[in-house]
DNA sequence: GAGGAAATCGCCCATATGGGGTAAAAGGAA
DNA sequence: TTCCTTTTACCCCATATGGGCGATTTCCTC
Protein backbone atom coordinates (compact mmCIF):
# COMPACT_ATOMS: atom_id res chain seq x y z
CA UNK A 1 0.00 0.00 0.00
CA UNK A 2 1.60 2.83 -1.40
CA UNK A 3 -0.15 5.45 0.80
CA UNK A 4 0.47 3.64 3.91
CA UNK A 5 4.14 3.34 3.00
CA UNK A 6 7.06 5.87 4.47
CA UNK A 7 8.43 8.71 2.50
CA UNK A 8 11.85 7.24 1.67
CA UNK A 9 14.09 10.21 2.15
CA UNK A 10 17.91 10.57 1.06
CA UNK A 11 20.22 13.87 2.26
CA UNK A 12 23.04 14.83 0.60
CA UNK A 13 24.48 17.59 3.04
CA UNK A 14 28.13 17.98 3.38
CA UNK A 15 28.02 19.28 6.87
CA UNK A 16 28.33 16.91 9.67
CA UNK A 17 25.94 18.12 11.82
CA UNK A 18 22.99 19.91 9.44
CA UNK A 19 23.21 16.11 8.25
CA UNK A 20 22.37 14.65 11.41
CA UNK A 21 19.64 17.26 12.41
CA UNK A 22 18.01 16.43 9.30
CA UNK A 23 18.01 12.64 9.79
CA UNK A 24 17.18 13.03 12.90
CA UNK A 25 14.30 15.10 12.17
CA UNK A 26 13.17 13.00 9.35
CA UNK A 27 13.82 9.22 10.98
CA UNK A 28 12.11 10.62 14.12
CA UNK A 29 8.86 10.99 12.65
CA UNK A 30 6.41 8.65 11.91
CA UNK A 31 5.77 8.46 7.69
CA UNK A 32 9.13 9.47 7.32
CA UNK A 33 12.20 7.50 6.38
CA UNK A 34 15.75 8.62 6.05
CA UNK A 35 17.35 5.71 3.77
CA UNK A 36 20.43 7.36 3.21
CA UNK A 37 22.76 10.72 3.60
CA UNK A 38 25.84 11.59 1.67
CA UNK A 39 28.24 14.15 2.04
CA UNK A 40 28.64 14.98 -1.23
CA UNK A 41 27.39 14.56 -4.43
CA UNK A 42 30.06 12.17 -5.76
CA UNK A 43 29.02 10.11 -3.09
CA UNK A 44 25.25 10.32 -3.80
CA UNK A 45 25.91 9.87 -7.59
CA UNK A 46 27.14 6.46 -7.09
CA UNK A 47 24.14 4.99 -5.18
CA UNK A 48 21.27 6.93 -5.57
CA UNK A 49 20.21 5.74 -8.86
CA UNK A 50 20.22 2.38 -7.99
CA UNK A 51 17.74 2.94 -4.83
CA UNK A 52 14.30 3.33 -3.87
CA UNK A 53 14.22 6.82 -3.12
CA UNK A 54 11.04 9.13 -3.03
CA UNK A 55 12.73 12.57 -1.65
CA UNK A 56 16.17 13.44 -1.79
CA UNK A 57 17.15 16.64 0.27
CA UNK A 58 19.92 18.09 -1.97
CA UNK A 59 22.19 21.08 -0.27
CA UNK A 60 23.01 23.38 -3.05
CA UNK A 61 26.71 24.64 -2.00
CA UNK A 62 28.43 21.69 -1.78
CA UNK A 63 32.24 21.22 -2.53
CA UNK A 64 33.01 19.37 -6.26
CA UNK A 65 30.13 18.78 -8.31
CA UNK A 66 27.48 21.20 -6.59
CA UNK A 67 23.49 20.53 -5.90
CA UNK A 68 22.39 21.91 -8.65
CA UNK A 69 25.10 19.98 -11.11
CA UNK A 70 23.98 17.02 -8.81
CA UNK A 71 19.98 17.38 -9.78
CA UNK A 72 20.88 17.39 -13.28
CA UNK A 73 22.88 14.43 -13.54
CA UNK A 74 20.56 12.56 -10.87
CA UNK A 75 16.87 13.66 -11.83
CA UNK A 76 17.07 11.88 -15.34
CA UNK A 77 18.04 9.08 -13.93
CA UNK A 78 15.39 9.13 -11.19
CA UNK A 79 12.53 10.83 -13.09
CA UNK A 80 9.87 9.64 -10.31
CA UNK A 81 12.22 10.99 -7.14
CA UNK A 82 11.56 14.69 -6.12
CA UNK A 83 14.67 16.81 -5.49
CA UNK A 84 14.40 19.61 -2.80
CA UNK A 85 17.28 21.72 -2.71
CA UNK A 86 17.84 22.89 0.76
CA UNK A 87 19.91 26.52 0.42
CA UNK A 88 21.29 29.42 2.13
CA UNK A 89 21.44 31.23 -1.13
CA UNK A 90 18.34 32.84 -2.30
CA UNK A 91 19.54 34.72 -5.52
CA UNK A 92 17.41 34.52 -8.57
CA UNK A 93 19.82 32.58 -10.59
CA UNK A 94 20.58 30.02 -8.08
CA UNK A 95 16.75 29.55 -7.65
CA UNK A 96 16.09 29.02 -11.51
CA UNK A 97 18.74 27.08 -12.20
CA UNK A 98 17.93 24.73 -9.35
CA UNK A 99 14.47 24.44 -11.14
CA UNK A 100 15.50 24.04 -14.46
CA UNK A 101 17.91 21.54 -13.49
CA UNK A 102 15.11 19.68 -12.20
CA UNK A 103 14.39 20.51 -8.58
CA UNK A 104 10.85 20.32 -7.21
CA UNK A 105 10.85 22.38 -4.27
CA UNK A 106 13.28 24.63 -2.81
CA UNK A 107 13.74 25.63 0.85
CA UNK A 108 15.88 27.92 2.85
CA UNK A 109 17.99 25.72 5.57
CA UNK A 110 16.19 27.39 8.40
CA UNK A 111 13.23 26.43 6.96
CA UNK A 112 11.42 24.66 10.43
CA UNK A 113 11.17 20.92 10.72
CA UNK A 114 7.65 20.89 10.84
CA UNK A 115 7.78 23.22 7.65
CA UNK A 116 10.32 21.17 5.93
CA UNK A 117 8.58 17.53 6.95
CA UNK A 118 5.68 19.11 5.07
CA UNK A 119 7.25 20.13 2.28
CA UNK A 120 8.57 16.83 1.92
CA UNK A 121 4.68 15.55 1.79
CA UNK A 122 4.18 17.81 -0.66
CA UNK A 123 6.53 17.08 -3.21
CA UNK A 124 5.82 13.59 -2.83
CA UNK A 125 1.99 14.65 -3.25
CA UNK A 126 3.04 16.64 -6.79
CA UNK A 127 3.39 19.89 -4.99
CA UNK A 128 6.58 22.14 -5.49
CA UNK A 129 7.32 22.90 -1.92
CA UNK A 130 9.05 26.61 -1.90
CA UNK A 131 9.65 29.40 0.81
CA UNK A 132 6.89 31.70 0.16
CA UNK A 133 9.80 34.52 -0.87
CA UNK A 134 11.30 32.13 -3.30
CA UNK A 135 7.47 31.26 -4.72
CA UNK A 136 7.12 34.94 -5.32
CA UNK A 137 10.42 34.76 -7.08
CA UNK A 138 9.30 32.78 -9.41
CA UNK A 139 6.21 34.35 -9.66
CA UNK A 140 7.61 37.70 -10.28
CA UNK A 141 9.87 36.40 -12.98
CA UNK A 142 7.02 36.01 -14.82
CA UNK A 143 5.30 39.55 -14.08
CA UNK A 144 7.86 42.34 -16.70
CA UNK A 145 5.16 44.97 -15.58
CA UNK A 146 7.10 47.48 -17.67
CA UNK A 147 4.03 48.37 -20.13
CA UNK A 148 4.36 47.86 -23.58
CA UNK A 149 5.72 50.05 -26.26
CA UNK A 150 2.87 49.11 -28.56
CA UNK A 151 -0.67 50.91 -29.07
CA UNK A 152 -3.53 48.53 -28.87
CA UNK A 153 -3.63 48.37 -32.55
CA UNK A 154 -0.14 47.13 -32.90
CA UNK A 155 -0.27 44.50 -30.38
CA UNK A 156 -3.19 43.34 -32.27
CA UNK A 157 -1.40 43.54 -35.51
CA UNK A 158 1.91 41.92 -34.85
CA UNK A 159 -0.05 39.09 -32.78
CA UNK A 160 -1.58 37.68 -36.17
CA UNK A 161 1.85 37.86 -37.70
CA UNK A 162 3.28 36.07 -35.23
CA UNK A 163 0.58 33.44 -36.14
CA UNK A 164 2.21 33.42 -39.92
CA UNK A 165 -0.68 35.72 -41.61
CA UNK A 166 0.79 37.96 -44.10
CA UNK A 167 -0.57 42.23 -44.67
CA UNK A 168 -3.04 41.01 -46.98
CA UNK A 169 -4.37 38.28 -44.11
CA UNK A 170 -3.95 40.52 -41.14
CA UNK A 171 -5.40 43.35 -43.41
CA UNK A 172 -8.86 41.05 -43.94
CA UNK A 173 -8.70 40.27 -40.41
CA UNK A 174 -8.82 43.36 -38.92
CA UNK A 175 -11.22 45.07 -41.55
CA UNK A 176 -8.34 47.59 -42.63
CA UNK A 177 -6.94 48.75 -45.86
CA UNK A 178 -3.32 46.43 -46.14
CA UNK A 179 -1.85 49.82 -46.73
CA UNK A 180 -2.34 50.83 -42.66
CA UNK A 181 -1.18 47.10 -41.80
CA UNK A 182 1.84 47.97 -43.27
CA UNK A 183 2.24 51.38 -42.03
CA UNK A 184 1.39 49.83 -38.13
CA UNK A 185 4.28 46.80 -38.82
CA UNK A 186 6.58 49.84 -39.79
CA UNK A 187 5.52 51.56 -36.67
CA UNK A 188 6.15 48.27 -34.62
CA UNK A 189 9.56 47.64 -36.00
CA UNK A 190 10.22 51.28 -35.11
CA UNK A 191 9.55 51.07 -31.64
CA UNK A 192 11.08 47.47 -31.00
CA UNK A 193 13.90 48.25 -32.80
CA UNK A 194 14.11 45.84 -35.52
CA UNK A 195 13.82 45.19 -38.88
CA UNK A 196 12.31 41.54 -39.58
CA UNK A 197 9.21 39.97 -38.43
CA UNK A 198 11.49 37.16 -37.18
CA UNK A 199 13.23 39.83 -34.63
CA UNK A 200 9.77 41.72 -33.65
CA UNK A 201 7.81 38.36 -32.73
CA UNK A 202 11.15 37.51 -30.62
CA UNK A 203 10.94 40.83 -29.01
CA UNK A 204 7.21 40.97 -28.43
CA UNK A 205 7.21 37.14 -27.25
CA UNK A 206 10.10 37.67 -24.88
CA UNK A 207 8.97 41.08 -23.52
CA UNK A 208 5.58 39.53 -23.08
CA UNK A 209 4.25 42.10 -25.24
CA UNK A 210 1.79 39.52 -27.22
CA UNK B 1 -1.05 50.22 12.46
CA UNK B 2 -0.25 48.21 9.24
CA UNK B 3 0.28 44.89 11.04
CA UNK B 4 -2.97 45.21 13.26
CA UNK B 5 -5.56 46.41 10.20
CA UNK B 6 -7.55 44.73 8.69
CA UNK B 7 -6.74 42.97 5.07
CA UNK B 8 -8.63 44.80 2.92
CA UNK B 9 -10.26 42.71 0.30
CA UNK B 10 -12.59 43.00 -3.02
CA UNK B 11 -14.12 40.30 -5.01
CA UNK B 12 -14.64 39.87 -8.82
CA UNK B 13 -16.78 36.76 -9.57
CA UNK B 14 -20.14 36.24 -11.41
CA UNK B 15 -21.53 33.54 -9.73
CA UNK B 16 -23.37 35.08 -7.18
CA UNK B 17 -23.35 32.35 -4.89
CA UNK B 18 -19.91 31.69 -5.24
CA UNK B 19 -19.33 35.80 -4.73
CA UNK B 20 -21.69 35.35 -1.48
CA UNK B 21 -19.50 32.79 -0.30
CA UNK B 22 -16.35 33.90 -0.58
CA UNK B 23 -18.20 37.29 0.72
CA UNK B 24 -18.81 35.36 3.87
CA UNK B 25 -15.71 33.71 4.35
CA UNK B 26 -14.16 36.68 4.59
CA UNK B 27 -15.96 39.48 6.69
CA UNK B 28 -16.29 36.44 9.13
CA UNK B 29 -13.20 36.04 9.95
CA UNK B 30 -11.29 38.38 12.28
CA UNK B 31 -8.47 39.97 10.47
CA UNK B 32 -10.41 40.65 6.87
CA UNK B 33 -12.47 42.49 5.34
CA UNK B 34 -13.99 42.29 2.24
CA UNK B 35 -14.76 45.65 1.05
CA UNK B 36 -16.17 45.20 -2.56
CA UNK B 37 -17.69 42.61 -4.83
CA UNK B 38 -18.11 42.74 -8.71
CA UNK B 39 -20.44 40.85 -11.06
CA UNK B 40 -17.43 41.58 -13.73
CA UNK B 41 -14.11 42.91 -14.50
CA UNK B 42 -16.23 45.95 -16.39
CA UNK B 43 -17.39 47.19 -13.00
CA UNK B 44 -14.30 46.21 -11.37
CA UNK B 45 -12.46 48.39 -13.61
CA UNK B 46 -14.22 51.77 -12.78
CA UNK B 47 -13.76 51.23 -8.65
CA UNK B 48 -11.35 49.50 -7.75
CA UNK B 49 -8.05 51.82 -9.18
CA UNK B 50 -9.55 54.66 -6.80
CA UNK B 51 -9.94 52.74 -3.83
CA UNK B 52 -7.73 50.90 -0.50
CA UNK B 53 -7.76 47.12 -1.45
CA UNK B 54 -4.62 45.23 -0.17
CA UNK B 55 -5.85 41.87 -1.96
CA UNK B 56 -8.21 41.32 -5.01
CA UNK B 57 -9.49 37.72 -5.50
CA UNK B 58 -10.36 37.65 -9.04
CA UNK B 59 -12.27 35.15 -11.06
CA UNK B 60 -10.97 33.34 -14.39
CA UNK B 61 -13.69 32.63 -16.03
CA UNK B 62 -15.95 35.60 -16.39
CA UNK B 63 -18.26 37.06 -19.36
CA UNK B 64 -16.64 39.94 -21.18
CA UNK B 65 -13.07 41.28 -20.00
CA UNK B 66 -11.94 37.81 -18.88
CA UNK B 67 -9.94 37.83 -15.05
CA UNK B 68 -6.29 37.75 -16.91
CA UNK B 69 -7.24 40.80 -18.99
CA UNK B 70 -8.66 42.47 -15.97
CA UNK B 71 -5.47 42.01 -13.89
CA UNK B 72 -3.41 43.39 -16.81
CA UNK B 73 -5.70 46.17 -16.94
CA UNK B 74 -5.62 46.55 -13.28
CA UNK B 75 -2.03 45.73 -12.48
CA UNK B 76 -0.72 48.47 -13.77
CA UNK B 77 -2.64 50.71 -11.80
CA UNK B 78 -2.87 48.91 -8.62
CA UNK B 79 1.18 47.80 -8.03
CA UNK B 80 0.63 47.61 -4.49
CA UNK B 81 -2.23 45.02 -4.21
CA UNK B 82 -1.63 41.52 -4.79
CA UNK B 83 -4.21 39.78 -7.19
CA UNK B 84 -5.47 35.99 -6.37
CA UNK B 85 -7.37 33.93 -9.26
CA UNK B 86 -9.68 31.72 -8.44
CA UNK B 87 -10.58 29.33 -11.50
CA UNK B 88 -12.09 25.67 -12.18
CA UNK B 89 -9.57 25.33 -15.02
CA UNK B 90 -5.99 24.55 -14.65
CA UNK B 91 -4.28 24.52 -18.08
CA UNK B 92 -1.20 25.78 -18.31
CA UNK B 93 -1.90 28.61 -20.49
CA UNK B 94 -4.47 30.12 -18.02
CA UNK B 95 -2.04 29.81 -15.13
CA UNK B 96 1.34 31.57 -17.53
CA UNK B 97 -1.59 33.82 -18.53
CA UNK B 98 -2.28 34.98 -15.29
CA UNK B 99 1.10 35.46 -13.73
CA UNK B 100 2.51 37.01 -16.72
CA UNK B 101 -0.36 38.90 -16.44
CA UNK B 102 0.43 40.34 -12.80
CA UNK B 103 -1.28 37.99 -10.69
CA UNK B 104 0.27 36.88 -7.41
CA UNK B 105 -1.44 33.57 -7.08
CA UNK B 106 -3.82 31.16 -8.61
CA UNK B 107 -6.07 29.09 -6.82
CA UNK B 108 -8.25 26.56 -7.15
CA UNK B 109 -11.96 27.37 -6.45
CA UNK B 110 -12.35 24.46 -4.62
CA UNK B 111 -9.97 25.57 -1.95
CA UNK B 112 -11.28 25.55 1.39
CA UNK B 113 -11.83 28.64 3.51
CA UNK B 114 -8.88 27.78 5.62
CA UNK B 115 -6.54 27.89 3.03
CA UNK B 116 -8.22 30.82 1.08
CA UNK B 117 -7.85 32.68 3.90
CA UNK B 118 -4.25 31.51 4.23
CA UNK B 119 -3.81 32.21 0.71
CA UNK B 120 -4.86 36.04 1.28
CA UNK B 121 -2.33 36.44 4.34
CA UNK B 122 0.17 34.78 2.42
CA UNK B 123 -0.12 37.30 -0.95
CA UNK B 124 -0.05 40.03 2.11
CA UNK B 125 3.26 38.59 2.87
CA UNK B 126 4.89 38.70 -0.17
CA UNK B 127 4.35 35.09 -0.89
CA UNK B 128 2.73 33.34 -4.23
CA UNK B 129 0.28 31.47 -3.02
CA UNK B 130 -0.92 28.51 -5.32
CA UNK B 131 -2.08 25.12 -5.02
CA UNK B 132 -0.06 22.37 -4.85
CA UNK B 133 -0.43 20.88 -8.29
CA UNK B 134 -0.59 24.29 -9.76
CA UNK B 135 3.08 25.24 -8.33
CA UNK B 136 4.38 22.19 -9.90
CA UNK B 137 2.89 23.04 -13.20
CA UNK B 138 5.30 26.58 -12.90
CA UNK B 139 8.13 24.58 -11.89
CA UNK B 140 7.84 21.94 -14.71
CA UNK B 141 7.22 24.44 -17.04
CA UNK B 142 10.78 25.28 -16.25
CA UNK B 143 11.93 21.63 -16.60
CA UNK B 144 11.08 21.14 -20.33
CA UNK B 145 13.58 18.15 -21.01
CA UNK B 146 11.72 17.08 -24.61
CA UNK B 147 13.92 16.85 -27.27
CA UNK B 148 13.99 19.41 -29.85
CA UNK B 149 12.63 18.09 -33.64
CA UNK B 150 15.21 20.69 -35.08
CA UNK B 151 18.47 19.60 -35.74
CA UNK B 152 21.73 21.49 -34.17
CA UNK B 153 21.98 23.72 -37.61
CA UNK B 154 18.66 24.20 -37.90
CA UNK B 155 18.07 25.29 -34.28
CA UNK B 156 21.17 27.57 -35.48
CA UNK B 157 20.06 29.24 -38.50
CA UNK B 158 16.50 29.87 -36.87
CA UNK B 159 18.17 31.48 -33.88
CA UNK B 160 20.40 33.81 -36.63
CA UNK B 161 16.68 34.40 -37.88
CA UNK B 162 14.92 35.22 -34.89
CA UNK B 163 17.92 38.40 -34.36
CA UNK B 164 16.71 39.69 -37.68
CA UNK B 165 19.19 38.32 -40.03
CA UNK B 166 18.14 37.47 -43.66
CA UNK B 167 19.94 34.89 -45.89
CA UNK B 168 22.91 36.36 -46.53
CA UNK B 169 23.41 37.39 -43.09
CA UNK B 170 23.31 33.78 -42.13
CA UNK B 171 25.10 32.21 -44.61
CA UNK B 172 27.99 34.67 -44.05
CA UNK B 173 27.93 34.18 -40.29
CA UNK B 174 27.55 30.45 -40.77
CA UNK B 175 30.00 30.13 -43.84
CA UNK B 176 27.35 29.06 -45.86
CA UNK B 177 25.96 29.43 -49.19
CA UNK B 178 22.42 31.40 -49.05
CA UNK B 179 20.86 28.45 -50.70
CA UNK B 180 22.16 26.42 -47.86
CA UNK B 181 20.65 28.33 -45.46
CA UNK B 182 17.47 28.42 -47.77
CA UNK B 183 17.40 25.07 -48.04
CA UNK B 184 17.32 25.02 -43.91
CA UNK B 185 14.57 27.66 -43.35
CA UNK B 186 12.14 25.24 -45.65
CA UNK B 187 12.94 22.28 -43.58
CA UNK B 188 12.51 24.11 -40.29
CA UNK B 189 9.29 25.41 -41.55
CA UNK B 190 8.35 21.60 -42.33
CA UNK B 191 9.08 20.55 -38.86
CA UNK B 192 7.36 23.06 -37.32
CA UNK B 193 4.44 23.43 -39.41
CA UNK B 194 4.81 26.92 -40.33
CA UNK B 195 5.46 29.08 -43.43
CA UNK B 196 6.99 32.25 -41.87
CA UNK B 197 9.72 33.93 -40.23
CA UNK B 198 7.20 34.77 -37.55
CA UNK B 199 5.37 31.90 -36.96
CA UNK B 200 8.47 29.93 -37.43
CA UNK B 201 10.07 32.39 -34.08
CA UNK B 202 6.87 32.12 -32.17
CA UNK B 203 6.88 28.61 -32.55
CA UNK B 204 10.61 27.93 -31.67
CA UNK B 205 10.59 30.36 -28.44
CA UNK B 206 7.21 28.18 -27.48
CA UNK B 207 8.58 25.09 -27.77
CA UNK B 208 11.77 26.48 -26.07
CA UNK B 209 13.63 25.94 -29.47
CA UNK B 210 15.85 28.44 -28.93
C1' DG C 1 24.27 -2.81 -47.39
C1' DA C 2 19.91 -0.47 -47.74
C1' DG C 3 17.27 3.30 -45.99
C1' DG C 4 17.05 7.66 -43.84
C1' DA C 5 18.05 11.69 -41.81
C1' DA C 6 21.37 15.75 -41.92
C1' DA C 7 24.03 19.12 -44.27
C1' DT C 8 25.56 21.07 -48.29
C1' DC C 9 24.62 23.51 -52.94
C1' DG C 10 21.86 24.89 -57.03
C1' DC C 11 17.86 27.17 -60.27
C1' DC C 12 13.24 29.45 -61.35
C1' DC C 13 9.62 32.57 -60.24
C1' DA C 14 5.60 34.97 -58.28
C1' DT C 15 4.78 37.50 -54.40
C1' DA C 16 5.80 39.53 -49.88
C1' DT C 17 8.53 42.56 -47.50
C1' DG C 18 10.82 46.71 -45.75
C1' DG C 19 12.23 51.51 -46.38
C1' DG C 20 11.41 56.00 -48.17
C1' DG C 21 7.94 59.29 -48.44
C1' DT C 22 2.88 61.95 -47.46
C1' DA C 23 -1.46 62.92 -45.07
C1' DA C 24 -5.76 63.35 -42.43
C1' DA C 25 -8.94 62.60 -38.53
C1' DA C 26 -9.48 61.74 -33.54
C1' DG C 27 -8.21 61.97 -28.86
C1' DG C 28 -5.45 62.92 -24.84
C1' DA C 29 -1.82 65.73 -22.47
C1' DA C 30 0.61 69.84 -21.59
C1' DT D 1 -4.68 76.02 -27.81
C1' DT D 2 -0.95 73.38 -29.34
C1' DC D 3 1.49 69.14 -29.46
C1' DC D 4 1.79 64.21 -29.58
C1' DT D 5 0.04 59.64 -30.25
C1' DT D 6 -2.98 56.66 -32.54
C1' DT D 7 -5.29 55.00 -36.37
C1' DT D 8 -6.31 55.18 -40.83
C1' DA D 9 -4.69 55.24 -45.91
C1' DC D 10 -1.81 55.84 -50.06
C1' DC D 11 2.59 56.12 -53.36
C1' DC D 12 7.20 54.10 -55.34
C1' DC D 13 10.74 50.60 -55.58
C1' DA D 14 14.67 47.45 -54.68
C1' DT D 15 15.22 43.35 -52.40
C1' DA D 16 13.91 39.34 -49.56
C1' DT D 17 11.10 35.58 -49.20
C1' DG D 18 8.78 31.08 -49.82
C1' DG D 19 7.50 27.25 -52.80
C1' DG D 20 8.55 24.27 -56.53
C1' DC D 21 12.00 21.37 -58.37
C1' DG D 22 16.76 18.43 -58.09
C1' DA D 23 21.46 16.97 -56.35
C1' DT D 24 25.66 15.24 -53.56
C1' DT D 25 28.00 13.72 -49.37
C1' DT D 26 28.19 12.04 -44.80
C1' DC D 27 26.73 9.54 -41.09
C1' DC D 28 23.70 6.64 -38.40
C1' DT D 29 20.57 2.91 -37.89
C1' DC D 30 18.33 -1.29 -39.02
Amino acid sequence: MLTTENIHVAIVEDDHEIRQTLALIIDGTPGFWCKHTFEDCEEALKTLPGVYINVVLMDVELPGINGIQGVRKLKPQMPDTDFIMLTIKQDDETVFASICAGASGYLMKDTPPTELLKAIEEARKGGAPMSANIARRIVQSFHQIKKSPLSDRETEVLKLLSQGMNYRSVAKQLFLSPHTVKTHIKNIYQKLHVNSRGAAVRKAIEDKLI
